[in-house]
DNA sequence: CAGAAAAGTTGACGTTGTGTCACGAGTTGA
DNA sequence: TCAACTCGTGACACAACGTCAACTTTTCTG
């Protein structure tokens, strides 16, 4: 028995981190990371909440104990991806000086995060009771709100043209995830020569676009 | 599974049309659009063949001599849009003379018809277990096939610079679809204004994008 | 035009998945 | 050590699925 671990003055930031209150959180963590991998397997229309639990050594019912269904399990991953790739776009928004700035960064920041970690991407990209569910979860709208500030202040500061912000954001968004799925869907990480693409046609248009990628590259990206 | 009646001399062209074919039609149809309605207000993931069936007066038992599955009328209602939207787009697309024709008809186009048969967009749209269009449809994969055609064919008679194909449809469905689904959220219509504003990102680029204000709704989903 | 064959419809039924709940094992705190 | 409490467990009641044997309607045949 760990009887070394009373709760004498613990460390200042760690939680009250009782047996209890670890196995709990132990136990999110398993079903959630069960889900993830069944849901990129199967889809999310095709896997049961069963599917889930025999991924776990957990009991049917306790599921139940930490997610009310399959949809709020699907949800808890969509916030949890949100809570890790908002930081990270922040930060190069924030770091960014021009308007070529702002734009790559974000798009080599969240291809970098789709193929970095792909099956999660995929348990939450490839199924869905779709934009809803997208939408719905805190960590994901504080995300694009955050996006929509940045935005409007770098209009405001004149580093952005003034531009719609809700039509800019469609057309970020859009790109970037279509862009994304289709990656994932031709196993292509190419994420550089993707991101110059994206970057390019927000700087100039079709125009603008690098030629005819060369799938074995000798040029490397324009 | 289409045994034509093994008829000794059905009439040539026209339809078969016994009472019988016709009632078949009929039955198909109907559940059909049921299932549009149903889509469009429950959602895919909520509802059941059950809500379908009871929209209309048939049996439990019938609809399954239709449809194999919730997800096979799913796909024959998109099937069905393609199949709908597939020459509008193609026509205009032979029309086109320039880059700029080409682009902005598209998404006028697309934008029509997302906005001329609401239901049915969002039917397909707002639910779906594979994001997006990429039921792989017969007629949905054609689609995409002639797109990429054209825009190949385009690029050889130097009417578009020689961009590479695959990332530029995931550009303009990525946008295209984006933009749609955020103007039925917002109940925006003005499909005009939407199509301007995609066809000047990609035949200038943001700082070419038109300097419009738009309406100052509050970010967020719904 | 009758009667047989074919085609289609129907709803009850076996099956699979869902979410709950009473119980018991494990943990906490005195 | 023991009472109080928390959480895991799996059986259960309920919902939806998809099938099928019986039945109805249409078509074919003589």
């Amino acid at each position: 028995m760990e009887t070394e671990t009373q709760k004498t003055e613990a460390r200042p930031g760690a939680k009250p981190a009782g047996k209890r209150e670890q196995t709990k959180v132990q136990n999110r963590q398993t079903i959630l990371e069960a889900a993830r991998q069944v849901f990129a397997d199967l889809g999310y229309g095709a896997t049961t909440v069963r599917d889930i639990i025999r991924a776990t050594p957990l009991a049917s019912g306790t599921f139940y104990n930490y997610f009310k269904s399959k949809e709020e399990v699907f949800q808890a991953i969509h916030d949890e991806s949100a809570l890790r790739i908002r930081p990270r776009l922040k930060e190069e928004r924030a770091k960014a000086r021009t308007i070529e700035e702002f734009i790559s960064g974000m798009f080599l920041t969240f291809f970098e995060f789709v193929v970095g970690d792909e099956d999660n991407f995929r348990a939450i990209q490839r199924n869905t009771d779709t934009l809803r569910v997208r939408m719905d979860t805190p960590e994901v709208v504080a995300g694009f709100d955050e996006l929509r500030e940045d935005l409007e202040k770098a209009i405001d500061q004149g580093v952005f043209p003034p531009v719609d912000a809700d039509y800019m954001m469609a057309m970020l968004v859009g790109v970037a995830f279509e862009m994304a799925e289709r990656m994932l869907r031709r196993d292509d990480h190419d994420i550089e020569t993707a991101a110059t693409f994206a970057t390019a046609l927000f700087m100039g248009g079709v125009r603008n676009l690098p030629h005819r990628k060369v799938t074995a590259v000798n040029g490397g990206p324009a």
